[in-house]
DNA sequence: CGCGCAGTTGAGACCTCTCAATGTGAGTGG
DNA sequence: CCACTCACATTGAGAGGTCTCAACTGCGCG
């Protein structure tokens, strides 16, 4: 983006709003008016079935957009929901809008924002089509160490995942029974530490081998891939 | 869109392209020059794990962009598999790009139509995470019923879907053999009749209620959702 | 100090995979 | 027209992964 158009967006008005943990601050089916950015806490995207089984399919980390894709398809089916005490600034589509007319730019970021999401997505079907339980927990947890290592919060493979089990069960297609047997089975292979909300990677080879972990799909540009690798100081 | 807009796309170069059934015509991490529209056939949007399982992640009927998510992301690790023999309509990056800084309207056409393929990702992370082997194929039945009715393929809840049991099998994350057993289950229960490449939807109502479908997130406009039910002759 | 949520444990049922064999139909060459 | 071949669908049996349900533990918070 250029400088107008970064500076376009950071004069856009905005509002921050407290979410309590486990609070679903946009409802399923319900027409939302603002984009939301993840300040602080974890958000996490979700839907459920009529029997009631939750699916979570992105998790949100400050500095995340949460629900760009509202912006061109407000109607979208997923909700919203803190999994921890979460602060979001909300901007009104209202004020965000006009900026894709005026900016082309803007329009293509975000969309390529959105692409990424769609990768990352894309990488769970993967892992809950292919993987074992155990696989997939690992690759969620490698999956955010780098995520919160980009932000600047993981350092030494250390990062705290403000996420109950039963979250990361519904993240990974597991009940939290045999997510928490999965977990106990990383420690005891010796590749994680956990203690929540306190995650440490030990054994960051053996984890990303377990998980079939490969960066790429974050699509991270090489500076920030390097980054990453000083960040995890892996390698 | 407006007509201009409209005009500008119709008047893109192009070349057909024709594919042999299961050649993977876009490959694991190969970086991508142009879009494909699918113009005939079935196509298939994969990854696999290193230990070789092969998931697919969408399908994509005639009509369909099949990559449009190339144009801002070319670096993107998926691969596309023409699941029967099929024909595609590649246009150019280097000519679909212009456009995007021209006309705001087309950029945000484009990315809504990602955001449309996103919800329907959205989905089968749902299906794969939450629902049974019997459901998940209900679901993908149900959805490629209305996808194909919409391009008018389907009549009568009778449509062609030329995949293999194999293809399905990727698609929601089973075994060929135990996909097969599904389907005989579902045959049994007298809600379908296949015999590949058709399938026949007996029990529209049944087949719903065990995969859960609800169209939603296919993300149609109210009229579409109209003719949908027109075409499908269904309530 | 006690309540309640989150994590942990156990046993048995069920779903899905694995591997291997068999059946079936369309196309092909003789 | 028949034998052959190949891809795909179907079947069986046993192993293993995951779920269910129910109990129990540990710890932070009021």
């Amino acid at each position: 983006m250029s400088d107008e158009e970064r500076n376009a967006i950071l004069g856009l008005p905005c509002e921050f709003i407290d979410v309590a943990a486990n609070h679903d601050f946009i409802r399923l089916g319900e027409n939302s008016r603002h984009a939301c950015l993840v300040a602080e806490g974890l958000v996490g995207r979700f839907a459920q079935t009529a029997a009631g089984a939750r699916q979570i399919f992105a998790l949100h980390i400050p500095g995340d957009m949460a629900d760009l894709h509202s912006l061109v398809a407000p109607e979208a089916s997923t909700g919203l929901q803190a999994l921890s005490r979460s602060t979001m600034l909300a901007v009104p589509h209202a004020a965000l809008l006009p900026l894709l007319d005026l900016y082309p730019g803007i329009g293509r970021a975000f969309w390529r924002d959105s692409i990424v999401d769609t990768s990352i997505l894309s990488t769970w079907v993967l892992n809950l089509g292919c993987r074992s339980g155990g696989a997939r927990l690992a690759h969620l947890l490698c999956e955010m160490a780098v995520r919160y290592a980009l932000i600047g919060r993981g350092r030494d493979l250390r990062f705290d995942l403000p996420a109950t089990q039963l979250h990361l069960a519904e993240c990974t297609g597991m009940t939290s029974v045999h997510l928490n047997r999965m977990m106990m089975e990383l420690r005891g292979r010796g590749l994680v530490r956990t203690r929540t909300p306190k995650i440490e990677i030990i054994d960051w080879k053996g984890l990303t081998e377990l998980a079939g972990f490969d960066a790429g799909y974050l699509c991270l540009p090489s500076s920030a891939a390097e980054q990453v690798r000083l960040a995890l100081r892996v390698r």
